[in-house]
DNA sequence: AATATATTTTCAGTATTTTTTCAGTATGAT
DNA sequence: ATCATACTGAAAAAATACTGAAAATATATT
């Protein structure tokens, strides 16, 4: 399951990423609104925590769009204010849930299993590009011009998912590395070229005109062909 | 929309219900546990406001009866306690939401708003797919092609449960050992593995064309062969 | 309480799939 | 052309999944 965390407290955002991590979320984290915002909108969180003030965007603003946007993770407030109007606003506008800080890792974690079930069964998980569709539930990628549908192995996967987050975006492979294999892993760049390679024949097999591009020195991204 | 509140202070609980009444909400008042628990069970609430501690029968208690009835009431608790143990223990039986007195009429209604957007769904005492059928009562497996039936023991039946809930969905072994174990056990893979061993043996005895596949590194679903 | 029966858990060996490694080939920049 | 980087097929290694049987627990019966 994936938790986005929209916190500008640096340490208070990796203390919550890491806590969540060891329990086996897959956690991403940004640090202002307008990043939580474009995450945030690719629809594959199932629960974003959001704090309230926040640089650029506040959280208030972040939720109403997301909402607007018919984004429907489970959302939970956090927030240092405890005044009821703050959240009453917040329920209001569409929040599931509502943390003051401080709070105890084990009062969070309940929380995030509350949201997690609530919210299960509703989520559609599928990312889109160009004229590919990766659903993300079954790991399946099938490109509906072609009608063909072939089942990805969980590392293909992710790294697919990585990056349909940001299609248009460079991956480098440290990046790649960092984001699948994990900090402390010894793979090398020829076990991401490995795995671009059989997504290219994943890719091809499903006969979409969608690629994976390789910039030299630089990483991959997805392109439309022609 | 139907309320029911279950609080043993009655000055209390008379406040809560003129409160609801006032916003057009259809409101049902008990004083006691066990009381809670018999209204309760009758399915007809969309939310069930909840004090924990109660006369005859304790709200962790009403809840988890519910819940193991399978009633998919929205429910929160009421308390005094802020104890984040609490918390966590109540949320973790079930609950919804969970709400410490005192508290302000603002607040109990956006969340109760909130605990309303959420709409249940139905529970049958039978499921089917494809050419099975599972009687929830009976935890008879059949299949009518065939017209064989066999008789599942309590864990295979809710295994086999849980997967046709989501049919085509991909049920992970951690979600299936938190849903049949509890979150809080140590039953590990192998656990899985072998009920859906036996479910597999039994699907086989009823000779069907419906089948467990296991998608490696996510889970199981049900497909229909052939 | 003792016994029988049913259910659940554990374990070990096998099978299968995924992941990693490696070597040879291809490509592109300078 | 040379050098570094990238690609890919195939094999090896590792991880994951399956299943029969035994052991441990729980439940029912006498």
């Amino acid at each position: 399951m994936r938790i986005l965390i929209v916190e500008d407290e640096k340490r208070l955002a990796d203390a919550l990423c890491q806590i969540l991590t060891e329990q086996k979320y897959m956690v991403d984290v940004v640090y202002n609104g307008r990043d939580g915002y474009d995450y945030a909108k690719s629809g594959i969180y199932e629960v974003i925590i959001l704090d309230i003030m926040l640089p650029y965007m506040d959280g208030y603003e972040v939720l109403s769009k997301l909402r607007s946007d018919k984004i429907n993770s489970a959302i939970m407030l956090l927030t240092a204010k405890d005044a009821v109007s703050d959240k009453v606003k917040g329920l209001d506008l569409g929040a599931d849930d509502y943390m003051t800080k401080p709070f105890s890792t084990e009062e969070l974690l309940a929380r995030v299993r509350m949201l997690s079930r609530r919210h299960g069964e509703v989520i559609l998980n599928t990312m889109e590009y160009g004229d590919i569709v990766l659903n993300m539930d079954t790991s399946e990628l099938s490109c509906p011009k072609t009608d063909k549908t072939v089942r990805l192995i969980y590392k293909e996967a992710k790294l697919l998912e990585l990056l349909l987050i940001r299609p248009e975006a460079i991956s480098s492979k440290e990046e790649i590395i960092v984001k699948i294999w994990g900090y402390d892993s010894n793979a090398s760049d020829n076990n991401v070229e490995a795995y671009i390679s059989f997504l290219r024949k994943k890719l091809n097999f499903v006969g979409c005109k969608t690629e994976i591009i390789s910039i030299k020195k630089l990483g991959y991204c997805l392109a439309k062909r022609d």
